[in-house]
Parts: C-alpha cells; sequence; structure tokens
RNA sequence: GGGCGCUUAGCUCAGUUGGUUUAGAGCACCUCGUUUACACCGAGGGGGUCGGGGGUUCGAAUCCCUCAGCGCCCACCA
C-alpha cells in the first residue's frame, strides 16, 4: 500500500473523528463492565476553548482513553454551566449596546434574551473540545439549566431547607456594586493596592480637645455611629463616654472603649461606621450602635450623604477631602497601601453591605469532607499538596451566601406571602399556594403570592453536578447514579479547590453519603514563558483551535502534556507543539519505512534480528511496567515522556536499524510479523496521548488486517521480561558508540567495515551480530592483543575491545585517551576505598551496601590494571 | 499577619521512606554528516561545588536548624 510522505492531520483527525462518533465508541450505557467515570469541569455555555481548557481536557482524554482501552466501561460526561453572573453580565451589555436596560424591562424579557443569547454563542466549546480529540459521551451532554437539572437543584434546595440547613439572614455580605449582586467570600480577591490614610479631626462636645482619626475612607463618616478607643489606652482615658461630633455633619456620636481597638495603628482612634465595615458592623452589635446606610445598590450616597448624594463613592472621597481640607479638617494625608476587596467577575471594589441573604449552614456538613479527605484518603488527591489548603478552609468555613441578585439561573424557590415575612419552600407557585393554604386560615390566592426575587449561586448548581448528570437528586435509585456514582477521577485546576471541588464532596456526602470521586487530579495554571498567566488582556493565549490546525490535535495534546506534572504550573510555548509535530513525523515515518520492507517468505530469520526483536519485546514491557506503574500515579508527563524515549530512541533509532534489510535484501516473514506486532503495542500505549495518528497508522499497517479500532483495542499486557538482556543491550550500545566515536576520529567511513575483537573473559559480549550490523563490523570475535601490531582499545564494564590498526597511529593520543579514563577510575577508587577504610561504615552500613562497594573496588582494580597494561604496552 | 510550597545543567523539570549514580531526562547549544523512513533527521559532544551557611550521620540533593530569594493560598487592623 502507497503511504504519503507527509502525515495529513487535517483529512486525518476529521475522518476518524467522525469514524468513532458513528460507530458510538464513546458511548456508556450500565452494563456488567467495572465502570470509569469522569464529568467533565462544565464550561462557561458562552465560553470559548483557551489553553486551560486544552491542558484540562486532554488529561481527561487520556486517562479515558486508557481506561477504555483496559476494558472499563468509560463515560465522560460533558456539558457546559449557565455561569449566572458572567453570564448575565454579556447579557446586560449586549442589551446595552441595544439600547434596552435591563431596569426596564421583566425578568421574563431578560431570561427570554439571555435564551438568546445562550443559543447563538452557547455550545461553541464543546464542538471544540471534539476538534482536540475528547472522547465524551456526547449524548448525555448536560447543561446546568436543563429542565432536570433545575429541578434537581430546587430539590436539593428544599431538602436542605427541610433540614434546617438553609435560612435568611440579615448580614453583612459582599456587595458587587457593578453587577449589583452579592458575591461570596470566594468571590472577593484581596489585592494590594496603593491608597491613601487621612487623618480627619473630630471634636469633643463642649470641649477644646479634638480627636484625630486615621481612615481610609473618609467618605463614609456621613455613617459613623460611634468613636471607638481602647480601654487601656492613657491617652484617651477622660473622653470615654463623652459625645464627639462627626465632621461636616454635625452629628453626635458616642465615643466607645473596646478592646478590638490596635493601640499602635494610626492615632488609636477609631471611626465606627457598622454599615460598611464588618468589623465596625461586629462593633455596633456589642455596643448597641444605630447603623446608618449610606449607599445605594450602585454605591452611590443616598442622602444621608448630605450635599454628596447621588454621587459615587469615589468620587465622594476626592470632593470630601476637598472640603475637609478647606475648613481645616483634615490634618494629614499618608501613602497608604492596603488590601482592597475586588469582585472576581467585574473587577469592582467589593462594598461590605448589610443586606437579607440565604445562607446554607456549613459547620456540620463539612464533617464528611474533612474526614474522607484527610483521616482516611477515601478521596486522593494529585499532588497531595493540595490537602492542606483543603483542610484549612473547610476547618475555618463560614456560612455559604447562597443568594445572587441577578436573573439568569435558578431563581430562588421561596415564596411570600401575606406581609412578606411570611414564606414557603416550594417547587412552583401552584404547589407552593397548596402548601400555604393547607396550613394557613386564610386562604391566598395565586396572585398573593410572590417568588424570590433572586437566584442561587451557580455553584450552589455546579455542587450537585457529579450527582445531577446521573439523575440522582430527583431519582437517587435510578440504574444510571446506582452504576456511575461515585465517579473514579476528576480533572481541575487548584483556583476552584473550593469553589467547587470540596463543595461537591460536601453535596456527595449530604445527599448521597458517598463521595463523588475517588482522585482529584490537579492541573496547573497555563502561562507565558515568561511566567505570566495568560489572559485576554495581556493578548498572550494563543487560539487553541488555531494551533489544532497548525500542528494538528495530536501534537498540541503531546506538546500539552509534555511538560505538565500535576500541580505544576505550565510554561507554554509554541515550542512545544513543534516537539509534539516532530514526534508524529518520526513514527509516521517509521510507518513508511516499514511498509516499504519486503517480505522473503522463504528466508529464515538471521540472529541478528531475532536478537533485536528479543531485546526489544523485553525492553517495551520494561517500559510498559514504568508506564503503568506512572499512570497509577497520576504521573501523566512520565509517562508521555518514557513513551516517547522508547519509540523514538529504543524502537526507531535501535531496533529498526537492527532489522533494516541491507541494500537489494527482502526481510524475513518472521521478524517482519513480530516487529508489527511490537509496532501496534507502541500504538496502544501512544494512542491515549495521540489518539488520531496512532488510530491511523494502526489501520495502515503492512501485513495486518485492522478492522477493529485501535480506540477500542486491549491496552498491552505486561509480559515476563529479561532484565538481563535489557541490560546487556546497554552495553551494546555503548559498544556502538565507542565504534562509532573511533571512526570519527579516525575518520573511517561506514561503507569501510572493521575488524573487532575482545579480549577473553568468562561471558563473552551478547549482541555481537547487533553490533557487527550497526557498526559495520566484518569480524568480531575473542583475541589477544599480541596478535597484532598496533590496537586502539576501549573499555566497557569488565570488557576490553580493541581495533587492530593498520597505518596512521597517533600513539600520544591513544595514551592520553587511555590516562584520562585511568584517571577517572583511580578517582572512583580512592572515593569507594575511603568508604571502606572508614570502620564505622563497614560496622554500620547494611552487609548488601558492603558488598556492593566491595564488589565495586574489585570491578575497577581490574580494569584499572587492565588500562595500565594498554598503557605500558604502548609506550 | 498566618499557612503551604519552591530554589538541582542555558530553559522546564525527575531524583520513589539517606547508601547499587565522585548527580539524570527532554528541549536548547556546539561539532560532524546529501548511509535510498524522517534535516520535523542521524551520529557525537560540552555543560551542574544540587540557593548560602551550620548541624545530625559511617554516609546528605535527600533529614534538622538558620539565612536569602521566589511563588501560591488564607486573613476584618481602621
Amino acid at each position: 500500500m502507497q503511504i504519503p510522505p507527509k502525515y495529513n492531520h487535517i483529512d486525518t483527525e476529521k475522518k476518524w473523528y467522525s469514524f468513532w462518533m458513528k460507530n458510538k465508541l464513546f458511548k456508556s450505557v450500565p452494563n456488567e463492565k467495572e465502570p470509569f467515570t469522569i464529568v467533565i469541569p462544565p464550561p462557561n455555555v458562552t465560553g470559548l476553548l483557551h489553553m486551560g481548557h486544552m491542558l484540562n481536557n486532554t488529561i481527561q482524554d487520556i486517562l479515558v482513553r486508557r481506561a477504555r482501552m483496559m476494558g472499563k466501561n468509560a463515560c465522560w460526561v460533558p456539558g457546559t454551566d449557565h455561569a449566572s453572573i458572567a453570564t448575565e453580565a454579556k447579557v446586560v451589555e449586549n442589551l446595552k449596546k441595544r439600547g434596552i436596560n435591563k431596569s426596564d424591562i421583566t425578568r421574563d424579557e431578560f431570561l427570554e434574551h439571555a435564551w438568546d443569547w445562550t443559543e447563538k454563542y452557547g455550545g461553541g466549546i464543546l464542538e471544540q473540545l471534539k476538534k482536540l480529540g475528547c472522547s465524551c459521551d456526547w449524548d448525555r451532554t448536560k447543561f446546568t439549566l436543563d429542565d432536570d437539572m433545575y429541578e434537581s437543584v430546587i430539590q436539593a434546595f428544599e431538602a436542605l431547607h427541610e433540614k434546617g440547613l438553609v435560612y435568611r439572614g440579615y448580614r453583612m455580605i459582599n456587595w458587587d456594586p457593578e453587577a449589583k449582586t452579592t458575591v461570596s467570600d470566594e468571590e472577593v480577591n484581596h489585592i494590594e493596592e496603593d491608597s491613601s490614610l487621612y487623618y480627619l479631626k473630630y471634636f469633643i462636645e463642649n470641649s477644646e480637645v479634638e480627636l484625630q482619626i486615621a481612615t481610609t475612607r473618609p467618605e463614609t463618616i456621613f455613617g459613623d455611629t460611634a468613636l471607638c478607643v481602647n480601654p487601656k489606652d492613657e491617652r484617651y482615658k477622660d473622653i470615654i463616654g463623652k459625645q464627639a461630633i462627626v465632621p461636616i455633619c454635625g452629628r453626635k456620636i458616642p465615643i466607645i472603649a473596646d478592646s478590638y481597638v490596635d493601640l499602635e495603628f494610626g492615632t488609636g482612634c477609631l471611626k465606627v461606621t457598622p454599615a460598611h465595615d464588618i468589623n465596625d458592623y461586629n462593633l455596633g452589635i456589642k455596643h448597641n450602635l444605630e447603623t446608618i446606610d449610606i449607599f445605594d445598590e450602585n454605591a452611590i450616597l443616598n442622602n444621608n450623604g448630605l450635599h454628596y448624594e447621588g454621587k459615587d463613592r469615589f468620587q465622594v472621597r476626592k470632593e470630601i477631602e476637598i472640603e475637609l481640607d478647606s475648613k481645616n479638617l483634615l490634618v494629614k494625608k499618608e501613602n497608604y497601601i492596603h488590601n482592597v476587596g475586588r469582585s472576581e467577575r467585574t473587577n469592582a471594589v467589593v462594598e461590605p453591605r448589610l443586606s437579607k441573604q440565604w445562607f446554607l449552614k456549613m459547620d456540620d456538613i463539612t464533617k464528611p469532607a474533612i474526614k474522607n479527605v484527610l483521616e482516611n484518603e477515601n478521596i486522593k488527591f494529585f499532588p497531595g499538596k493540595f490537602k492542606s489548603t483543603y483542610k484549612y478552609w473547610l476547618e475555618n468555613i463560614k456560612d455559604w451566601n447562597i443568594s445572587r441578585q441577578l436573573s439568569w439561573g435558578h431563581q430562588i424557590p421561596v415564596f411570600y406571602y401575606g406581609n412578606n415575612e411570611n414564606y414557603i419552600v416550594a417547587k412552583n407557585k401552584k404547589e407552593a399556594l397548596t402548601k400555604i393554604n393547607n396550613k394557613s386560615k386564610v386562604q391566598y390566592k395565586e396572585d398573593d403570592l410572590s417568588q424570590d426575587d433572586d437566584v442561587l449561586d451557580t455553584w450552589f448548581s455546579s455542587w450537585l453536578w457529579p450527582i445531577s448528570v446521573f439523575d440522582g437528586i430527583r431519582n437517587p435509585n435510578n440504574d444510571e447514579i446506582n452504576y456511575y456514582y461515585p465517579t473514579q477521577d476528576l480533572v481541575t485546576g487548584p483556583d476552584i479547590i473550593f469553589f467547587w471541588v470540596a463543595r461537591m464532596i460536601i453535596s456527595g456526602y449530604e445527599f448521597r453519603d458517598e463521595k463523588p470521586f475517588s482522585n482529584v487530579y490537579f492541573t496547573g495554571i497555563v502561562r507565558d514563558k515568561l511566567r505570566r498567566k495568560m489572559s485576554k488582556q495581556l493578548g498572550n493565549s494563543p487560539d487553541a483551535i488555531k494551533l489544532i490546525e497548525e500542528y494538528g490535535a495530536d501534537s498540541v495534546r503531546v506538546g500539552l502534556m509534555l511538560s505538565s506534572a500535576a500541580g505544576n504550573d505550565l510554561l507554554f510555548d509554541e515550542s512545544l507543539c513543534q516537539q509534539g509535530k516532530n514526534f508524529t513525523n518520526k513514527i509516521w515515518n517509521a510507518l513508511r519505512l516499514v511498509n516499504g520492507w519486503e517480505v522473503d517468505e522463504e528466508k529464515s530469520q538471521p540472529v541478528v534480528n531475532k536478537l533485536g526483536i528479543d531485546w526489544y519485546s523485553n525492553k517495551f514491557n520494561n517500559s510498559l511496567e514504568l508506564i503503568n506503574k506512572n499512570f497509577e500515579n497520576y504521573r501523566i508527563s512520565d509517562v508521555l515522556m518514557s513513551s516517547y524515549r522508547l519509540v523514538w530512541d529504543d524502537f526507531c533509532s535501535w531496533l529498526l536499524e537492527i532489522l533494516k534489510p541491507n541494500f537489494g535484501e527482502k526481510i524475513d516473514k518472521k521478524s517482519k510479523t513480530e516487529l508489527i506486532i511490537l509496532f501496534e503495542k507502541n500504538l496502544k500505549i501512544l494512542h491515549p496521548f495521540m489518539p488520531f495518528l496512532t488510530e491511523e497508522i494502526y489501520h495502515n499497517l503492512p501485513n495486518t488486517n485492522n478492522s477493529s479500532p485501535l480506540t477500542i483495542s486491549n491496552w498491552p499486557e505486561i509480559e515476563d521480561y529479561d532484565q538481563k538482556s535489557v541490560n546487556e543491550f546497554e552495553i551494546t550500545k555503548e559498544v556502538i558508540s565507542q565504534i562509532r566515536n573511533y571512526r570519527k576520529e579516525k575518520n573511517i567511513s561506514f561503507k569501510t567495515s572493521l575488524d573487532l575483537y575482545y579480549l577473553p573473559d568468562k561471558n563473552s559480549p551478547g549482541n555481537i551480530e547487533i553490533i557487527k550490523k550497526i557498526a559495520s563490523i566484518n569480524k568480531l570475535e575473542e583475541s589477544s592483543k599480541e596478535n597484532f601490531e598496533m590496537v586502539n582499545s576501549f573499555i566497557i564494564k569488565n570488557y576490553e575491545f580493541f581495533i587492530p590498526l593498520e597505518g596512521g597511529f597517533d600513539k600520544d593520543a591513544e595514551i592520553m585517551k587511555l590516562k584520562k579514563e585511568l584517571d577517572y577510575n583511580e578517582g572512583f577508587l580512592k572515593s569507594v576505598e575511603n568508604k571502606l577504610k572508614n570502620e564505622n561504615f563497614v560496622k554500620n552500613a547494611p552487609a548488601a551496601i558492603v558488598n556492593i562497594e566491595k564488589q565495586k573496588i574489585l570491578d575497577t582494580r581490574s580494569k584499572i590494571k587492565s588500562i595500565q597494561k594498554s598503557i605500558s604496552e604502548l609506550s
């Protein structure tokens, strides 16, 4: 069969992906086989594939494809996330461009727009995953707002409410004034920023005394309801209990004492604004202070802000500085670096705000999540270092604010009636009405009920993902959930360990009393060569699809996996894809080479071929053992590296060269058949990494009839192998290497055959036929140096080889070479001797170690002896 | 402020409970090469006092202390 000289990745990828799909090779249904399940971390429905997704999904595909070949019922569940805040922000922005304000339209109208948007841009990312070769069971594709998924979320809320774990609380929360919603603590990033510390003057009622207060937020003085000092502070002893006057407002506020105040910081005197700072809020509760809210939902000052009403907080900060200064109420302003909380989604400065929100009690339901990861390792983390991060978070967990003031998401199933303080949790209005009227004397009508406007935090749906994709919330006993749950592996980034991983573990035990997965593989973050995070703003993120088109999916996959150990950041550079492409090219050409070898049916197998094939079989099994072990430990880049070296170095550079027929000759049938089997095995271990190329080659191998796809073939079994044969071949390689060096030194062409002899030894060096062929040696046998006039010798392990010299011989250079060798060995001998001279070593070290050292001495001594002999013969 | 982790060849990293290695890999680099699979290649080669210092030990890249540098996570000092 003709093999094209160049591998065409574009056509091949298209061909095989549609073949796999048509034959439903990724489809999984419960059966008698052992399940291997991964649920995808659902990407944002309107998102686009970026390098992080590529890495993450390549790893998942590798795990899934290998499991499938291991004979498991592999099931990779794909899907997308509605990503409430991110998607809503995009829709709002888009509507704005069209002149529509969200506040001017009804909730239903907005949702209609949002669905339009989702249908227009949604799901594209899943098509991109297909280009990467991902072997998901696409029939199972889920979206977090699908009807069944929606119902599961609502039902979970109901169940938790029933247990008394969900409650409504008036609390200080993180307010994102841009998105106009609360965000959870996890969605706030604290970033160090340059700002100013303002020293303000407060007067005390009926007194000449003025107090100085340091604050970073002078605009919040309108919300001040106390000043606070430390009771131990001698400076302020006399003023505790007096009234201070808020600058500009002229309001009187009490001066209180609390040990919370740091004597050292600022002036030791603190202004207390309970409505806009969590610490102040706590102080307010403790000291029964008034709470004055000065902002609206946009963080614009309300009428408590007097003449600043209607102005933005940062604008007011600038203006009030000027006013205070002009009134001589600003003492000084210092540069100050402090942490500012910013919303992860909008980057707006988060405003602490008091409001009524829904919370989930966390302290009890987290207990199994702690136990099963940290104590009994029912769930394993790779790398394990993330356990400590996980532990700290769980042990210091606060109640989870699960309500969001958004429309795009699962609307909170709470229905208010009567005075709006009464509410009932129900799946829908109808059910709510029935429930209410059953327990109330007053009979309500549907119009008397209003559903909570808020939606649930996106993570409140994703934390159910491994259960809800198998419908295990609504039907806890269905065949699917019973078969597929718990899943095996989860592959995700450490940045969502709290958002998602920990919460899935919590919900797993809460709703099914069982872990959601057994192993968590944390990928690193994809960065550029300069270690910068890849981002749109920096423009340092390559176009994922373009990379696939240019290099081929397999090459990109290999490139990504070449340097990404679990948990380690991946410094991505396009040259990695080039390396991947070089590898695909290498394998392709191996196919072309083997394909070109004609078979001689009559010829019996030459010894050299048998030696080569036996060695490679041993070597393959030796590597496979390592590969399997590394897979078990999720050391996937190590797996790739050993496969890469096995195929490139051992298979292509050695075995194929050994078997390559001489000019004009044919290969014997046995060798070719055995070679093809070995080639196939190589393809199998490479398949999880390079699914397209390997599938293509598998069907093009000569003398085979591979009608069944490689994708569903069996992972090779480890056969018994001879480690000695593997070790011995290393000596063979060295001998050949030395001869090559010799040729190079002497400028002897490969075409000129040489004779090679070796000194008698109790063992003869193996693989003589291989050395003869690969190094172009005419005669290779035992002999003694006396038989020749001059020789060039080299020593490998315990063998000394020599090549008789005919003319032109640089004696000095030869002596130099030997002396160098001698020096090394003498140094080595000395270090070993010193070790053995040390009585304590001999006394304390294990006998096995001592014996090894002793053997080293014997070996090295005999080596030194023969080198010395060679030198003296030359001199 | 608290916690975790890192520092091994030019780059990215291995080094599996301290001892079969006076330190390994891939890439990069240098030299040579038109041997009929592949120059997206082949053959060969150079390159590290394992961040500094101290300690434990017969023996340390590996364990302990300390210093320096870097990274990440958490956190309510105005």
